[in-house]
DNA sequence: CATATGTTTGGTATATGCTCAAAACTTTTG
DNA sequence: CAAAAGTTTTGAGCATATACCAAACATATG
């Protein structure tokens, strides 16, 4: 994945590589499936799928663990996450609210477009949900 | 559709009610296939779905017409819209960036969450794309 | 009223996401 | 250290959303 856009993924694979990231190192198909909460054989699917975008390394029977370009790509998507809920939060809604609002659209905002709002908002160092990380946030 | 939630439609429906809402009257098949960029084929599908809703009048072989309740429908979609451009335009999107990102995630934000942002905002009367009218916007 | 135009139907395709049952593999344990 | 128990994967199948094409159908017009 040379250039970020922000919509390579669909909004499920989303969730997998954010999680991916939060639990780190080598994670088990049962944890996942146990997370988002959906069937081992549905996460298996998944975690093949991201394993053929260079994501994600997946160790049958034993775990996946992100890439070196998965673990950016995740840095990104929960960057891109707490942005979104952070501006979120500024107009009422509260953490909880802006966090799953952010995660029901994210998926679909682009890499362009969030490092304005990160731009506009000063690079904040912490969101409703999360501390913020500016590495590829383009920083201008 | 008694209490809306924002989440009813998908996208490409939205963007049906949006067109019809627009354009206004009876609306041909071709029209909207033309609008869309889709085969009229593809207009015939999506405009039956809508129907079952309740939030179209199909007549076969003459065209569409929002009902009522797609009237309001599509009112509160078209707000929805303009409020989340006007959003991102402040964090320095220009018009057609903040347009184009809306169109692409705005039908995953929930009315809650839009009648927040419109609160906070002040219920401001135009965005960058059109007016805004503040009839089923939760005025507080 | 026959033909041109516009619309719908039916078949087919892709992408995403999901489940279940059975097979394959790993780990535990008696 | 083999059988039982547990985990993971595979394969078949289903649902939704979106799309196209070709053929059938309705309408409008010359």
């Amino acid at each position: 994945m040379q250039e970020i856009t922000g919509l390579e993924l669909s909004p499920k694979k989303v969730e997998y590589l954010k999680f991916l990231f939060k639990k780190g190192g080598l994670v088990r198909t049962t944890d996942i499936s146990t997370q988002l909460k959906v069937d081992p054989s549905t996460s298996t699917k998944a975690i093949s799928d991201l394993a053929e975008t260079g994501l994600v390394e997946h160790i049958p029977y034993r775990g996946v663990r992100l890439t070196e370009a998965g673990q950016s790509y995740a840095e990104f998507l929960i960057n891109r996450h707490n942005i979104l809920s952070l501006m979120l939060s500024h107009y009422g809604l509260s953490p909880e609210e802006a966090c799953g609002e952010a995660s029901r659209f994210e998926s679909l905002v682009s890499k362009t477009a969030v490092d304005k709002i990160c731009t506009s908002m000063g690079h904040p160092m912490t969101s409703v949900c999360g501390k913020i990380r500016h590495v590829s946030c383009g920083i201008s």
